[in-house]
DNA sequence: CGTCATAGGGTACGCGCCGTACCTTAAAAA
DNA sequence: TTTTTAAGGTACGGCGCGTACCCTATGACG
């Protein structure tokens, strides 16, 4: 029988590890499970991750399409609208809730969480400043606003939605009143 | 042998509950030692608590003291930084650190949430909007950054902060740069 | 083409903790 | 005192962890 070596095998480890996490979610994230889905043992697998946390957000990664256009309608409110939508639909599908166990599980290893952080929704204020600083050139925004804190408030507090309401999902009306209610006139209080 | 029973032996179990929390925190607490700790078994635990997550709830409420006065020093940003720095002082000590982890381990459990939060240092908004209110009535801000979501800014960013960088303590510059960059243009920019 | 280091496969182990079951025994209520 | 209630003691099966050991296919190298 064939002997898978190498990429190869981590490739499948990893695919294992990523059907495992689509399937039953970081909780049923077994090193076990995964070696057994991937038609090995776990040795192989350990010999690759040091446990179950840095594989789950190697598998995680695997699974998460970093979008890179920024959405430019001409109008501030729309673009913000438009990417915090984006991070809404990301955020409650199955795939939210496993990057927020994963976020739980590797809280206390940088090293982990600057990971997951690359391959998610939320990737750094980039995005966010892009959008203010076409905002800004329109002249529909004061450049005083063009600060990394007020770039990513939208997206802060839409995390907090998810953290204080239990649930899986942020109506649309939130994302709505976080834009109109605290970002434009942040963004518009920040005037000189 | 004296033998405890009904309240007497659920306050030596929460309360060994509570020394296991503080001693090992969250990843310490296993029925099993807690347990041990109040000199007891397991049962007695269990009859009382369905599992870890709840019985580190209640053991978590026991060891945190919610402060009812609020900050009153006449500038609407001296309150707002005086009951940040407040929060930060709390989440950055030992327990701060167990709230984490409890949340973490209570995110599926809108019961044990809504726990975990009331003898928490961000408990709802009221604590928020009185100091705004006050701001207001004094000229300080105008009525229209009477709002729910304006009012919790701060904590929302400040809860970020620990969210996004690992670290186990905000710095006080950015608690300034919050109040300062953020939630006072915010107030201002919703003047009509 | 044979040799050999490498790394995967198979298996088993000890550990810790979970949650449960069952029986005994003390304490409180009747 | 009798009866009911709840604690104590103990053991179990289950699971997943992380590790150790030895066997064997693979591919590189002489």
């Amino acid at each position: 029988m064939r002997r898978r070596r190498g990429a190869a095998l981590e490739d499948a480890i990893l695919q294992a590890a990523a059907d495992e996490l689509t399937a039953a979610g970081y909780a049923g994230l077994t090193m076990e499970a995964v070696a057994r889905r991937a038609g090995t043992n776990k040795n192989a697998v350990y010999r690759r991750w040091p446990g179950r946390a840095a594989l789950g957000v190697a598998a995680y990664r695997r699974l998460t399409v970093a979008f890179t256009d920024i959405p430019d309608t001409g109008s501030l409110r729309e673009d913000v609208l438009e990417l915090l939508r984006r991070v809404n639909r990301q955020w409650s599908s199955p795939l939210g809730a496993v990057q927020r166990d994963l976020l739980a599980a590797a809280a206390h290893d940088p090293e982990l969480l600057a990971l997951i952080r690359e391959g998610s929704a939320d990737a750094g204020s980039a995005l966010w400043l892009t959008v203010l600083e076409r905002a800004v050139a329109r002249g529909e925004a004061p450049p005083e606003a063009l600060h990394p804190r007020v770039a990513t408030t939208p997206i802060v507090l839409l995390r907090n939605e998810y953290v204080t309401r239990g649930e899986p999902t942020a109506p649309d009306e939130a994302l709505i009143e976080i834009v109109d209610e605290i970002f434009l006139p942040l963004v518009r209080g920040r005037a000189g």
